[in-house]
DNA sequence: CGCAGCCTTGACCATTATCAACGCTGGTGG
DNA sequence: CCACCAGCGTTGATAATGGTCAAGGCTGCG
């Protein structure tokens, strides 16, 4: 009923996984391995979830009743000012968890990109299995310091990156945090619109077109078509994200 | 040796603080609390250390053996980019974690603000010891999934908000994080300097002097000192924050 | 084939960065 | 005890990065 599997990736840092095979649910774990019998009972407490593109799954100031983890598909996870303006503050893909966080309610809001299949769970049910799976617990920390660290660096291209640098990290940040990508490294899938990206990283839309056709141009990078581009220059990009230009 | 008390503060959210006294180890809890057992042993695997103001806790990119708990004085916490570039990512105070990720080497540096004392511990003995407390794991996992949220907001600030929005969200925020502020509510401490404040809101120490100022001429602000300031007109700096202005 | 939605490109503009000068303040040493 | 200096902060003038507004192109689907 359940298995530990390395996921089929050219992924540097590889990460093992294991999966609930009855429910779906994965639990990342990168310093701690965890046995059949910490994700056993994981199927018994969760419910199965498809969502089409655009679907909603939580919403910014609703209460926040169930936590999800994603099996296929991509998220992105956002917070809205008044006026409108976004901040897309992750994309999400399978094996990622959305609505950890403790708190009466939802803090952002999170919508499927492309049609998306989740494992959902009633957070009461889940913190008191967790309370019972030291491990499984273990494993969950060990996922949200390493989101931290993600977060941290977003800060980073935020606050301090010029566009050409926030788009060059992106670039290179994405291929190594969704687990659909195509297995060659230097070929990137871009699930979202120029819209999503312009609202991850701070920019607009025509900001994020016109680097990219200068990227192009310049030849670090190759569009295949809209949604799926090639590095030609891995270590040339690599500089420009770090802003040594 | 233990205690579980209260925060002598008029914060709108309390916060109910686990200290040991022992070894002045504090573990903040949101949602779940902790008794006197579950914080025994920390004294033995903790170490005591005081840092003057501007001495280094960790250096990004160092091998990651210990972990803190700040006991008195503030931090900051900061990337840097090859050019020198810097992204203060957070500021921290009494009862805040540092170092607790997962990971080989340390992804940020740490500074003591002003003089301050921390808690130091093996993260090895750390990683031993509350896997033999679940619920000091689960408090670590609430606080971790509290900064995430933290760090979104910080991620939509930097992404989407004016200089002006920065400041006022800024100002607003600080207060309801530093246990050791004064304690009426709308006077503001600022242990940190323009220069930090800047780095922290990605923006230039001249702008943030310029907002400031304009903060003040507007009558929503008074600057009682360098360091001190008070919050004249709260709502409309909850307005100025959110952009509805 | 036509339309809607998304993307690209161009011209212009605004916010904020940069560069520069000056002021305040606290600490030190004569 | 006062004067000077270093470091930090403020203010002003100018510049640049990226935003805004606008028009046109591509693509996929009905």
């Amino acid at each position: 009923m359940l298995e530990l599997r390395s996921l089929p990736t050219d992924c540097a840092k590889r990460r093992q996984e294991s999966v609930c095979s009855a429910c779906g649910a994965r639990a990342f774990s990168v310093c701690s391995s965890l046995d059949s019998s910490d994700l056993a009972g994981l199927d018994a407490i969760a419910e199965r979830v498809t969502l089409k593109a655009g679907e909603a799954l939580i919403r910014e100031g609703d209460p926040a009743v169930h936590l999800f983890n994603i099996t296929s598909g991509s998220v992105r996870i956002y917070k809205l000012l008044p006026d409108g303006r976004r901040q897309i503050t992750g994309f999400l893909f399978a094996g990622d968890f959305v609505g950890l966080a403790t708190g009466q309610d939802y803090a952002f809001s999170g919508e499927a990109i492309e049609d998306a299949t989740l494992c959902r769970f009633r957070k009461a049910d889940y913190r008191a299995l967790i309370r019972e799976r030291p491990l499984l617990e273990e494993a969950l920390l060990d996922r949200a310091t390493h989101e931290l660290a993600a977060a941290q660096n977003q800060m980073l291209l935020l606050g301090r990156k010029t566009a050409q640098e926030r788009i060059a990290s992106f670039l290179l940040d994405l291929p190594t945090r969704d687990p659909l990508r195509p297995s060659t490294e230097d070929q990137v899938r871009l699930p979202m619109t120029r819209s999503e990206i312009a609202d991850y990283l701070g920019l607009t839309i025509e900001t994020v077109s016109r680097v990219l056709t200068k990227l192009k141009t310049t030849g670090v990078i190759r569009l295949l078509s809209l949604n799926e581009l090639r590095i030609e220059q891995p270590d040339r990009l690599r500089d420009i994200a770090e802003g040594e230009v």
